[in-house]
DNA sequence: TTGTAGGCGTTATCAG
DNA sequence: CTGATAACGCCTACAA
């Protein structure tokens, strides 16, 4: 663990200038005979550059951060484990920020982008308000957002595409027979919540069904809140379906259910969103809406690459498709 | 995102020099007068100081960055998510590194440390080679390993008890009146792999049951290996329980069982190792060996931010209490 | 082809 | 208390 060598080590040794140590280094055209020379001190010596050297001269971190609100939510988890081949590929190290989704920490995570610890951030935010839009046109640095922002802000955009989402959730529900589908959603001030509020009510809308308020219920995007919601809702109508505004929601849906002495799906059909690593994991293993998590990951990495190699390009925005993934809770017992 | 000032700049609005600025900011004694001038330059120009420059002078990062075989893994997700506080509140920022438990790339993350880009490493090889220990005592910064290295190894260790948690699982089992306990393991060349499987004869003999190997069958670490392996296990025997080397494989073993028209736990006790996030989504849940992945995470990142306020101290080795979490899957049908 | 020198943004030392 | 100035390790004109 002793002290690395510098190009002034090597040059010592090799008895050139640093300058010809960093041609050489860099692949510039040099005589062969100072290129052995300064390959075998480096060599010997075991020299492996300074990285935050050449940054500093470079104004280039090669370090991309990625801010969420908790890496323990799998959603998250399979969205970083999409980004890091691409960014590696590509030579570049992923920071981690977790946030739990404070808006302080998040605005103080953009406002730290000044320090140039990171070439760019890719941050997810679940609530975006008008203070994040302010520091999104702030940023020292360019900024590739998951999840809807308003139309003109100045950052890259991947986005889900809730609508069709639940739109493919409830066509199944439909053509399965079920008519009271009721819903149980997360807070309507967070970036999901919104969203899936509006889609449920057009895909309930577009199957001419009738919008009855008795049948949503809204808890936080936890098991527990999942479960608790649920239980309100049942206390007061039956419905034979439930859609759920992510895959944890569903899981206490089911709790609920099972405890309740209902089958799933016979009784009542259920649907997660997200399609988690948790989903075939329930018991019946969760249908659920794939909202592309991998790759809205994926494209968000690419877009910050292509925006690190030419930042003149106007803001973007990228769409995810959503994919229905059926399984036990829908189709029936096996 | 326009570029951004720099003491320099400050200096010049303030009509200080940048000495005087650079105290200021620093909080060393300043004239009250300077102060001022500085504060209010540095407050309309949004100065944020350079990190990479800083870097450069104090040789120092704030970064810590952690490898992993692969972030998907709800083990290695829930070290970081139990890191990162630890290392946040230090001021420090995580780099995440997934290798694929790929040999190579796991020595590449560690000669990079040279580069000097992270002010230490914590690691979680799935296997230790010779190669590894030599790589561990080149490396150019501290490192942490997460999972048992030889005595004498120069780095900080932190090892889970899998003895302890194979005894508590047994002994549980036992108690049950399970008398032909099975074993579906991981790969032996694996450092997991290797511990559990003394940990089951070690648990075996201590309750004086016979160590059959028609009831030992090995497969890969994921659900897909955990329901192979089960199934040829059972091929051949007739288990009343099942130990399972991580929760992946408890699911396959548990799809198997199913499949087979046993129930569990009333036909065969399944237990899990990790205790993952999985555990209690699974139906009936799962019993499991909690060995402590969050509080490996974090004691892992103390000992890194100990090492890196003094690197004095001989190696250490730190060592974390199992838990048994008993759930439906071995105590009965709810 | 090679070496000298300046600069990236900070911090720290040293005179004044 | 303050300002010049020299590092930190690297890259890159520019000059030789």
């Amino acid at each position: 663990m002793r002290q690395g060598p510098t190009i002034t080590t090597i040059a010592a040794r090799a008895g050139v200038s640093i300058a010809s140590v960093s041609r050489v280094l860099n692949g510039l055209p040099t005589s062969d005979d100072t290129v052995r020379r300064v390959k075998v001190a480096a060599d010997e010596l075991g020299y492996v550059p300074n990285s935050v050297a050449r940054s500093l001269k470079s104004s280039r971190t090669n370090q991309v951060a990625f801010a969420m609100a908790d890496i323990g939510n799998p959603t998250y988890v399979a969205m970083v484990r999409a980004m890091q081949p691409v960014l590696k590929a590509a030579g570049f190290r992923l920071i981690l920020h977790s946030t739990d989704a404070d808006i302080d920490d998040e605005l103080d995570v953009l406002r730290r982008l000044g320090e140039r610890y990171a070439d760019g951030l890719i941050i997810s935010p679940l609530r975006v308000t008008e203070r994040h839009l302010n520091a999104f046109a702030e940023a020292r640095a360019p900024v590739v957002v998951i999840g809807s922002v308003p139309e003109g802000t100045p950052v890259d955009n991947v986005r889900a595409d809730s609508r069709t989402g639940l739109r493919l959730a409830l066509d199944h529900l439909y053509a399965l027979g079920r008519r009271r589908i009721g819903f149980v959603n997360g807070p309507l001030d967070t970036v999901p919540g919104a969203a899936r509020a509006r889609a449920y009510a057009d895909a309930l809308a577009a199957l001419g069904l009738p919008h009855d308020p008795a049948l949503i219920e809204i808890g936080d995007f936890y098991r527990e809140d999942g479960a608790a919601a649920t239980r309100r809702l049942l206390a007061r109508t039956r419905p034979d379906a439930l859609m759920c505004a992510n895959d944890l929601i569903a899981l206490g849906a089911l709790d609920v259910l099972r405890a309740e002495g209902l089958t799933v799906p016979d009784d009542v059909a259920v649907v997660g969103t997200d399609d988690t690593e948790l989903a075939p994991v329930a018991w019946p293993m969760l249908t659920s809406v794939a909202l592309g998590s991998a790759e809205r990951g994926r494209r968000a990495a690419e877009l910050m690459l292509d925006r690190l190699a030419d930042g003149s390009a106007g803001p973007r925005v990228v769409t995810v498709e959503p994919r229905l993934v059926v399984r036990g809770s829908t189709e029936g017992p096996r």
